[in-house]
DNA sequence: TCTGCTCTTGACCATTTGATCAAGAATTAT
DNA sequence: ATAATTCTTGATCAAATGGTCAAGAGCAGA
């Protein structure tokens, strides 16, 4: 009688090698060349396999795109998520934007995949917008406010304190090719944190 | 005799205004895909004629995109070049703050062909960055750091006050997909004009 | 009107690229 | 060991796409 096998839900020892080994090459590619500028045949290459070999993992080029940003759309919101409401608002808000400073510096690859996904009207994370994200702003907004309400910031916009925090944070990341050529260096990231604190928190208190 | 006849340096009529519907249509494709992603294809049918016609006017695809960038280049520095050293400080970050707003409400799309070339490595207007651009921002961040030194700012470094600027006021272009997401409904631009001049302004008052 | 130039397009071409397939190699389980 | 399963790849395909060409239509100046 025939093995009726069920498909495995789990991966094997190499598939979980090789999807890892793909994945950070396609991170590479996707985040240079946006997802029509990418091909396959980049990535099989970045990670050395052949092509259908690559393709054995990842049916198709999309899968790889989006596997790639729900994998590092957690990482996204873990910042924010750790604003908390009981500490002192200035101490909070400069760990954010420390924080976020430091994953434009480590993982500009990420952000730049981000930029481009949602530059081009974000048709594969839509969701994600209008769901966890637009959630945990509207949660942390709230903080914001009762510590605006409690007269320990000065009263700005919560939201639009958000987006200001994410343009400047990610503008290091995103667009470091225009920094670097502005600056006539590379930039190093130690400066360039504290002036954005100081740009970012100087207007806040109270 | 044969009539040498040297090639016109000056577009006729009909040149004239082909080239305009053509860079009108490659500037919504182009920045609503980017370069790789848009086709001659889309541009040919946005522009209403056929693809060897639009190529009749330009040869490559990379003549129409060159030619969108540059013909937009100049725009994107009056701004800033605007900013007079002799007028009140804040009042010229003010209106150059409010400028910049301005032209990501009414032209987001040419914010976006700016923003998707810088984040794939500017590899058409390397130049423009590190010659014009450059020499711009070198002479405000002189201007507003005499603004420091005369004790009418705070001391915040000039230059990532600028990018500060760029990063917030064109976020509300580049990103209006997720600020949109977040905020539930279509921004309005007066209320985020008023937030932004609030939180970057704030900080500068001595 | 006639001549030469500009403009327009259907048909076509070469290359790139995402994806498939069959067949063999390697690995794992029994 | 051996059978079953997983992994790997050369060859190949169909569609998409940037770009060409020849030939005809339209236009402007003499």
């Amino acid at each position: 009688m025939p093995q009726l096998k069920i498909k495995p839900v789990v991966n094997t020892r190499i598939q979980a090698r090789n999807k890892e080994v793909i994945l950070d090459a396609a991170l590479d590619i996707f985040s240079a060349s946006g997802f029509r500028g990418a091909t396959v045949d980049q990535i099989a290459t970045k990670s050395e396999m052949s092509k259908p070999n690559l393709l054995y993992y990842f049916r198709r080029k999309e899968d790889i795109y989006v596997a790639l940003l729900e994998h590092t759309l957690s990482d996204w919101l873990k910042p924010l998520a750790e604003l908390n409401p009981l500490g002192d608002p200035l101490a909070e808000l400069s760990r954010y934007i420390s924080a976020k400073m430091e994953m434009s510096e480590a993982n500009p690859k990420a952000s730049r995949l981000f930029a481009n996904e949602i530059l081009h009207g974000a048709p594969m994370i839509e969701k994600f917008l209008k769901g966890p994200l637009k959630q945990l702003v509207n949660e942390k907004a709230q903080v914001i406010q009762s510590w605006i309400a409690a007269g320990k910031l000065a009263p700005i916009d919560p939201y639009h304190l958000i987006f200001a925090i994410w343009a400047v944070t990610q503008h290091y990341a995103d667009f470091s090719v225009q920094v670097d050529a502005v600056l006539g260096r590379r930039e190093d990231i130690k400066s360039a944190q504290k002036a954005v604190l100081e740009i970012l928190l100087r207007g806040l208190k109270v």
